[in-house]
DNA sequence: ATAAAAATTTAGGCAAGCCTAAATTTTTAG
DNA sequence: CTAAAAATTTAGGCTTGCCTAAATTTTTAT
């Protein structure tokens, strides 16, 4: 059985892989859960020991088979709360993050197997996030950045890369939802900003710093 | 803000002030957190420093104001969780009690206020204990104990006292249900068992020592 | 190839919550 | 009213997870 904090951790490292390459360096950790380095490589030592992640001193880390899988199992939870908070009690999806992120240690399978089914089986959260499988599979979406779209395009938005409450507020105001399809009309050549139709409604400025943030298909 | 364990002393607290008169003791208190007095002496200057407790050095201790208002709300908490667990994801009433302890915790206001609202305002939890308003009263049930009703009485099943899985499997068992009509038949005069029938139906022993925990009307 | 810079680890410490053993206070019995 | 028993507190320690400062290793730049 983990701790919050080793849980935390080992969600922590399994987002910070699936961002890059190779291993997850202490540094990005400390970063992330907004701690210190020399805390890091304690709680590295640590899960090492329980065959969690494979850790070389000075070498960064990465899960281990078992610490993938309970990684998931952490995101799964976190995920299945989101839809519960935004389809159920009627939350935006600006607010439930922080709630998501206690929710997620609560223990019992029990609970996931009935939120789940409860929840009619989703496939993704609030955020457009797949919710990886009872079995441990997260499912790969091939998404692109808005960011990387050509002029003429259009484009469903499937998903934010960023869960702020200030990113997602943004969107909210701008009138960018999961699921519209939107066309782009012009990509400024100096700052990349991007100019997108709403379906056949108005269209909206989105900065190349959102259009980063945002997953399209 | 208090801490889990805080949180957990209070509410401890206020459920064995409730069950007597007079302060609560060290002894009790270790014995219902499963610690050892000295950890409890530890806890008690700590909630006296923040003003939550009424402490004395060897006499025992009792909320503050500001102590019954946070305990009142970590109940109200506990309460709604498990109707939502025993109402909408159909959990058994022996099986959410652990489960609700660690849900009690989780941190907002708004979801405290918005699950209610999803639940339909519940009055009672699942095992007949009232909940606790959201400006913090408890409700007064007026109810006695099924031992103390005399032969001839026909009473309704209102709440349990005894909340372990194995009382209430028990109970499911015997076929006992919150909110059935139980008539007296016999009361023995040596061992203080209950003969009860349920509603016009079968016929159950009921011992002395379950009697004592089931509440009526 | 080195020396400076950056990243990481080690050393030593702190707060929260818990423990055991010893001291103290209160309660109970004679 | 006392002495034993029971309850409670104090003293001293442990573990977890965090910190700062110092040491070490790796990377980067000349
Ligand atoms: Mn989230
Ligand atoms: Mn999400
Ligand atoms: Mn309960
Ligand atoms: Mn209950």
């Amino acid at each position: 059985m983990q701790s919050f904090t080793e849980e935390n951790y080992l969600k922590t490292i399994y987002n910070l892989a699936s961002k890059q390459q190779g291993e997850v360096s202490t540094n990005a950790l400390a970063e992330m859960t907004a701690t210190k380095a020399a805390s890091v490589t304690d709680m590295l030592r640590k899960l090492a020991d329980k065959q969690l992640i494979h850790y070389k001193k000075y070498q960064g880390v990465r899960l281990t088979e078992e610490g993938e899988r309970l990684a998931l199992q952490i995101i799964r939870r976190h995920r299945l709360w989101e839809v519960f908070l935004v389809q159920k009690l009627g939350f935006g999806w600006d607010e439930v993050h922080e709630m998501a992120e206690e929710l997620e240690h609560i223990r019992s399978e029990e609970l996931v197997v009935r939120l789940d089914t409860f929840l009619g089986h989703p496939q993704f959260d609030p955020h457009g996030d797949p919710i990886p499988t009872p079995t441990g599979q997260m499912p790969e979406m091939g998404y692109r950045k808005l960011s990387d779209a050509v002029a003429g395009e259009a484009v469903c938005l499937r998903a934010v890369m960023e869960h702020s409450t200030e990113f997602l507020q943004h969107l909210n105001h701008s009138g960018l939802t999961l699921g519209s399809i939107v066309t782009v009309s012009e990509i400024n050549a100096f700052d990349k900003s991007v100019l997108v139709q709403i379906g056949n409604d108005r269209t909206v400025f989105v900065s190349h710093e959102v259009a980063k943030n945002l997953l399209v298909s």
